[in-house]
DNA sequence: CCACAATAGATGTATATACATCTATTGTGC
DNA sequence: GCACAATAGATGTATATACATCTATTGTGG
């Protein structure tokens, strides 16, 4: 316990609060998941795709509110590890994505692990500011991904 | 409006809803930023010196929960705009930042993009919800980096 | 059907991010 | 003072992320 501890300032920015709150949280997250082999980002698409069955690239995009080409490379590697079908779509544009059998059992894998991280955070927070949490932070993807857009 | 829209299901996720919030986030802030030439992360750097004065790598890193080596290569890209200027500690292992007069002129600069975007958000949220988030998102953090580790 | 706008991803490029490892420096036990 | 542990960053490497641009395909007005 030494004093060179920077007392964690309040940043009065939204975005800079929650990249930080991310940053520490990924941190928690990718050390639980370490002994799996997981990035927490990649177990994230694993559970995505568990939830939502067969999407395409372009939906699960929409799903993480991310941009669709960033996932290309991302499921190029998980790819490679052999989590992740895919198929083109009638459209053929569409790159239709599921999981694997190797893609289930690696997620199955690594639950205990993640459960174990959402535990003991949920423990820490206690199960109001727990849910609260998860609905505000729902909200706001929510609020800024459906009337985004500066224009 | 068409039906091509997932509709964002809640993830179970602490980590993957803090992400995926955090992109949406810094996709607006990035575009509110954009004009000016900033990302939403040298904003949020130079506003952590600003506020902070005078740092070492290693103090800033703990102020945004951040490893302290990705600060080399971001400071290294702001070090070139000339924001940020650097000394040498006493102890000479460390190095001491600070903004630099075009770190503040830029951060002036961008101060009324990123009003706009705070406002235009805190707007949609309401003034409960902003404040709820801000402390919550924090509390996350402190408790993350505080108590972390899995040990 | 055909020209042209719109869309889904792929690719090029730049930044953000962390960890393992290395170097330079500082602290410590003896 | 010296040997060795500890610390602050730098560097190598891999992934995450977005945007601009390009290609292939689909939709659309005439």
């Amino acid at each position: 316990m030494n004093d060179t501890h920077h007392e964690l300032p309040i940043l009065p920015c939204m975005c800079a609060s929650f990249r930080r709150a991310s940053r520490a949280l990924t941190q928690l997250y990718d050390e639980a998941l370490r002994p799996v082999g997981l990035r927490a980002t990649q177990f994230t698409i694993l559970q995505a795709l568990s939830l939502a069955g067969e999407v395409s690239q372009g939906g699960l995009a929409q799903i993480l509110a991310m941009d669709s080409t960033t996932l290309t490379r991302t499921l190029r590697i998980m790819g490679r590890e052999g989590w992740i079908r895919e198929r083109r779509g009638e459209d053929r544009r569409e790159r239709l994505l599921r999981l694997a059998n190797a893609g289930r059992h690696q997620f199955h894998r690594a639950l205990p692990s993640w459960e174990k991280a959402q535990a003991r955070l949920g423990r820490q927070l206690g199960d109001k500011r727990w849910h609260a949490l998860m609905k505000q932070t729902n909200e706001v993807t929510t609020m800024v991904t459906t009337q985004g857009g500066l224009s």
